[in-house]
DNA sequence: GCAAAAGTGTTGGAAATACACCCATGT
DNA sequence: ACATGGGTGTATTTCCAACACTTTTGC
């Protein structure tokens, strides 16, 4: 049956076992991730060519089958870390999606992921070139359920992002004002009015001065921030927010 | 190897089936209900005896292992209405929970659903002896993971009922603002201002008079409400709530 | 008539919104 | 000098929080 070894050394090696899977009448068990970017102010997300005929020309997220000795946590981590060559990246767990024919080799259940990564890291290196960060915009059709998933995961970031602090991973460490806000407003779709978002940062004292300034834009700087992280774990957090639906 | 048949013939059953997977170092698949009911201004949890010795006397979430051939969701269905005998019952996914050692006889990742029902509706059965309604108040240890789950869940449940309507499934059709309010101060630990509240709720408009009164009450009778979801289907879902964290 | 909870409005403060002008920089 | 976005304050409105008395019923 199934060794506990490395499932993961290719992408005729998944086919195999899915088959084995199938054959055996045993459910999969695998992650996705939904790796966000930002890049000329726009919602990005990375994806691959789907190597499925079925879906063939058809973009797919980032996942594997998860190893019998890896948390689910580390399971996403890993297919991370293999396609992005990035640790430490924001990444939790938006949901499972379990229908009985989401994909067509075999049952698999997946865990999917939200990631947030900067697309200019340094460290970031697509090394794949069937790799591509794709406009979140102009994506229509996708492999298995992964649009379905993509929409619930979308929904998720514009839901948490407002109550979260997690929209600094998709900028540098040093970020303006105006950049933050261009975020939020491609995330969320949104028009907002400059003055009452600086002013609604400004009052959660979340937001440190580095006292640099943006370079090579063609107008008057900006001053860059930094979110400090530590500050807002001290925070209490309230549990009452006020009904409303 | 595992045939593609019902799994949840009783409890021996399951342990084979465990065994086996551990056997064949292949990761099962269940789904664990999370099942709230509301009693004497209390919030309850539906619970079982562990059937395993490790877990002697601790409690149990009810839950299976997710048959080859059924969605998550309907696995989820089949838990509550093997257990309660009732279907029509508010029930979502919160997450999975996939800890490699979370289950002491195999690898099992599990997909925790969160149920809500009025204990006291005609058609709940709880027929099984061995279940229990438990106090939330007074629950510490549970076996597996299960407090870790019911926490995530009880959490969720808290951010959940303020943002949508689903504590009226732990009510009576027909229920008082009173024991409306008590049930959120039960959920949320928190005491509320009765004026406010009602003030609150009227003002959505998603209440319906039914124009009777509470019977059998040593005091004034409470006016009755409906709660009309056919309303509050049609009312459009604002994207924007404001940031704050 | 007494106990117990139902029902009801007002007010002050905080937060959200709408809105327009001057400033610093690169070209 | 001019084009571009950076930076700032105020008035208005809306929402939330605090608070006390009268009414209805069962006993």
């Amino acid at each position: 049956m199934l060794a506990d070894t490395n499932l993961i050394t290719g992408k005729k090696d998944i086919k195999v076992v899915l088959e084995q899977l199938e054959n055996d009448g045993i459910i999969g068990i695998s992650v996705d991730c939904v790796i966000f970017g930002f890049d000329e102010n726009e919602l990005k997300v990375l994806l691959i060519k789907s190597d499925l005929k079925k879906f063939e020309a058809r973009w797919s997220l980032l996942g594997d089958l998860v190893n019998n000795h890896e948390d689910l946590d580390q399971a996403a981590y890993r297919v991370l870390k293999e396609r992005t060559g990035m640790d430490d990246v924001y990444l939790e767990q938006v949901r499972a999606f379990g229908e009985v024919n989401r994909h067509p080799a075999a049952r698999v259940v997946t865990i999917a992921y939200c990631s947030l990564i900067n697309i200019h890291h340094h460290k970031l290196k697509i090394l794949d070139n069937e790799l591509h960060w794709h406009r979140l915009a102009t994506l229509t059709e996708m492999a298995f359920d992964h649009k379905t998933i993509l929409d619930v995961c979308h929904e998720w970031l514009q839901k948490r992002i407002q109550e979260h602090p997690l929209g600094f991973s998709l900028l540098p460490q040093k970020f303006s004002l105006r950049e933050l806000q261009n975020l939020y407003e491609a995330i969320l779709g949104v028009k907002l009015d400059r003055r009452n978002f600086r002013k609604k940062f400004f009052s959660m004292e979340l937001l440190e001065d580095t006292h640099e300034l943006e370079s090579d834009v063609p107008h008057r700087p900006g001053k860059l921030y930094r979110f400090n992280y530590d500050k807002y774990q001290k925070k209490e957090r309230k549990k009452w927010f006020g009904i409303d639906f």
